[in-house]
DNA sequence: TTAGATTGTGCGTTATAACGCACGTAATGT
DNA sequence: ACATTACGTGCGTTATAACGCACAATCTAA
């Protein structure tokens, strides 16, 4: 989410100026006026695919060749730039590090709870693994009616195509990461 | 650009129903609300692409498998259906039927001038191709220097890639068929 | 039958996409 | 030097996406 609109905006500003085009000859092409194109190449807008669909029969393009990451071999994720999620009333911080997208079937975050904090998670798509390291203080997780407590080092794999509670059962904030994997 | 919204709600809906999810799973799942959920499914909107990275997140599912329409082998188009662009104050119409679409490389238009009607293109990107066939009236196309009239039944051929004219030079209102085709 | 929960839709509000217009800058021409 | 054109951005307005809330319909429970 964080990504998507640049990346429509670096796709567009290529296209446009690899075929030498105006700001208004793409208007023009396109039907979108020239003030919303410069909005899109700056990433300040976020278009609806109906904007996003005219400008690719304008230009002659696939829909898929405007929202397509081009190929990075590297991409660093600064702390900061990442939102958190707040649950349990600021108790835990969800970090989504690198989302889920096409062609990987899975996803990574860094979680981070205060002492005593609860996280409960529903039942994921059938076949889909958690795969978790703790880094920090202590985690307690319950799948069902079995529950494992791992700490400061320790690791956990279990499927997650169930209900699962995390607990922050130490003493400290705990701090752990997590990989979600989607069966194919 | 039709299509596109009703392409998304197909796709949508289908998925969500596909994994027994409700309205109220989604919007928790996505962060997206229910009630524009609901009406993504209806095609009464036409979301952000920011709003479709977030439900194709939550669903972990590919941005593609949302937009892509579902392999139909038989598409009708009927004429009420066809939004006209008018040009040469109402003059002239062009019916868009089939437009551009990924994998395709041509895009088909109808037309129709009325009496004295004009109509000019910039330059098409290099290698297009125009393919005329003429079904009403009379049309005289000058490209460059070069003029050519074609009649009722008469077709025509030309490289697009430079500016060209359409002219109604009958006495009637004409009615002629376009297919542009994009080198690859 | 009644009470409770779950689902999808309608309504009013807020955020923002999208537009037309006009301005500042840069490039070009005479 | 000046005028002219072309290009991209800022501003104010309008259209609409997106939200939260609440309602109507359907299903469950007892």
């Amino acid at each position: 989410m964080k990504h998507i609109n640049s990346i429509l905006a670096q796709n567009l500003k290529r296209l446009r100026e690899e075929r030498k085009l105006s700001l208004d000859k793409v208007a023009d092409l396109t039907g979108i006026s020239k003030t919303m194109l410069g909005q899109i190449e700056r990433g300040e807008s976020s278009p609806s695919i109906a904007t996003v669909w005219k400008i690719a029969n304008g230009l002659k393009i696939s829909f898929t060749s405007l929202i397509h990451e081009p190929a990075t071999d590297t991409v660093v994720v600064p702390a900061d730039e990442v939102q958190a999620l707040v649950e349990d009333n600021g108790k835990v911080r969800i970090y989504p590090l690198f989302p889920f997208e096409d062609g990987r079937r899975f996803e990574i975050y860094s979680l981070q709870m205060e002492q005593g904090g609860y996280l409960s998670a529903e039942a994921h798509i059938d076949g889909t693994e958690e795969f978790i390291t703790v880094f920090e203080g202590e985690l307690t997780i319950r799948i069902s009616t079995e529950e494992y407590t791992v700490r400061r080092g320790d690791s956990i794999r279990f499927k997650a195509d169930k209900p699962h509670v995390y607990h922050n059962s130490g003493e400290t904030t705990n701090q752990f990461s997590m990989v979600i994997h989607y069966r194919e």
